[in-house]
RNA sequence: GUGGGAUUAGCGUAGUCGGUUAACGCGCCAGUUUGUGGCACUGGAGACCGCCGGUUCGAAUCCGGCAUUCCACCCCA
């Protein structure tokens, strides 16, 4: 196929006959994060090359090998986002947000891009949705977001989901236990892979993160995180958990997640499924209390999450979870000649005014044709047009499914009354 | 970046010891009914057999490279 035609790799086009179930998600997380008192923020799919570089963290696999950056024609680095956080951060620090006071509480739908080798749920273009609460170091708000998402799952239906969590410590203390890992490790450096070797200097905790068997072997007798943890962060650990007992909302403490985008303090949480393959992390967060110092704002503790579009739909998809597809079409109005082509679109028009959906030929079929066109778009209703109904000026409205006729005049009362026609079937539907 | 599977019409597939016009199902368009859908029947359109090169009298079929896609590693949503 020439190239012009085929989308670039790891992209995905969402088809009309789809795109009722992305709104129907969106629909949800709109719904709940609003019930939170998060409200949508909208950031440019580009920033400057180093807000991410800052942001993300310089030794993150992200900024080293899968942005796309590119120069401007004026000579600046720009990159396309890969992650929603460092986005609307810059916006929260750049419109000085914090004096609308605090917190800031934020939502987000976002495509972001990363250039990775693409495979089961990762994509070179992928969707996120994500909130975002700067200006508290509350446990509160830890378990607030958390109960965000696990609000989403709930009313997406999703089973079999699991949340875990973990705490990585504050700066100081994380300090203590990556020296305690160094020691650890540092002492049995021969029996690990190589990538875990590159690792000991510069963030030991990914070792715990090894899929290799050995590594994850010599893994389970390391140190844990919470025993090196200082007293607030184990104290504010523990008041997280107590908020989300409260809540109501189970979880799993695994000392092994530990992110990799180096923002993170404190807590981090995954919920995870096991439906989707590998890449099976469908929603992943915490606190980043350093992000805005580091992009060179004061001291404003904030905390947040990203769910992956894609992945979601897929393990809605795998589940079996049903997404009502909305009405394509309720009135079809075939038409006989020119002058009924000419009464139908101002018939269709007005029923649209309505608020409805109808739908005439634009392709010039025969009747025939019409009416197995209006069948096939799950038309609720048809109406035949052509000299006698426009001569009598009325015409029979059928029922698609019960095949019951009505008679209509074909005047300004028309829409009107079709609107209740349709509402009173669509009643008798639900009994 | 590393490794394995796949690639034939819009979709799902058949077709390989190399041999005429590449087949089937679904879908699409129309007719059977010159004014009424679903079912059925009939007909039609639609394929540079992923791309480039090689072997051969002859390649969808064999060989090489590339691309895309799926899956896994890595990493992450």
């Amino acid at each position: 196929m020439a190239l012009i035609t085929k989308k670039i790799k790891g992209t995905e086009d969402v088809l009309p006959k789809d795109s009722y179930r992305w709104q129907f998600v969106e629909d949800v997380m709109r719904r709940e994060s609003k019930a939170y008192g998060f409200k949508e923020i909208r950031t440019p799919v580009f920033e400057h090359t180093e807000l991410f570089q800052r942001g993300v963290g310089q030794t993150t696999d992200v900024v080293q090998k899968e942005m796309y950056t590119f120069d401007t024609k004026g000579g600046e680095s720009v990159t396309l986002r890969p992650e929603g956080t460092a986005g609307a951060a810059r916006a929260v620090l750049e419109h000085s947000l914090e004096n609308d006071g605090l917190p800031i509480k934020a939502s987000y739908f976002v495509s972001c891009y990363r250039y990775e080798k693409p495979q089961a749920g990762r994509l070179r273009e992928f969707h996120q949705f994500g909130v975002e609460e700067y200006g508290t170091q509350s446990p509160l708000a830890d378990a607030e977001i958390i109960c965000v998402a696990q609000s989403i799952f709930d009313r997406l239906g999703i089973k079999q989901l699991r949340l875990e969590i973990n705490s990585i410590g504050c700066p100081t203390c994380r300090a203590e236990y990556h020296k305690a890992l160094r020691e650890y490790f540092g002492a049995r450096k021969e029996e690990l892979c190589d990538t875990c070797n590159s690792r000991l200097e510069k963030n030991p905790m990914r070792i715990l993160d090894c899929k290799s068997p050995i590594c994850s072997k010599i893994a389970e007798g390391a140190p844990k995180i919470t025993d090196y943890l200082c007293d607030e962060c184990r104290e504010h650990f523990e008041q997280v958990q107590k908020y989300l007992d409260v809540a109501g909302v189970e979880y799993t403490v695994n000392p092994t997640i530990v992110r990799g985008l180096d923002y993170y303090t404190k807590t981090v949480f995954e919920f995870v499924t096991d439906f989707i393959g590998a890449q099976g992390t469908v929603c992943g967060g915490g606190r980043y209390d350093g992000l805005i110092e580091e992009l060179g704002g004061k001291h404003l503790p904030s905390l947040g999450f990203a769910m992956g579009m894609e992945r979601l739909l897929m393990l809605m998809d795998k589940q079996g979870i049903e997404i009502p597809e909305p009405s394509s079409c309720d009135l079809y109005v075939a038409t006989m000649g020119d002058k009924a082509k000419e009464k139908a679109f101002s018939l269709i028009k007005s029923v649209r005014d309505c608020g409805l959906i109808a739908e005439t030929d634009v392709v010039g079929r025969g009747l025939r044709p019409q009416m197995k066109y209006a069948d096939k778009i799950g038309a609720k209703f048809s109406l035949v047009l052509g000299d006698n109904e426009i001569e009598q000026n009325s015409a029979e409205v059928k029922n698609m499914t019960t095949g019951e006729k009505t008679t209509l005049a074909l005047d300004e009362t028309f829409a009107e009354k079709f609107s209740i026609l349709q509402l009173t079937a669509n009643e008798a539907f639900k009994i």
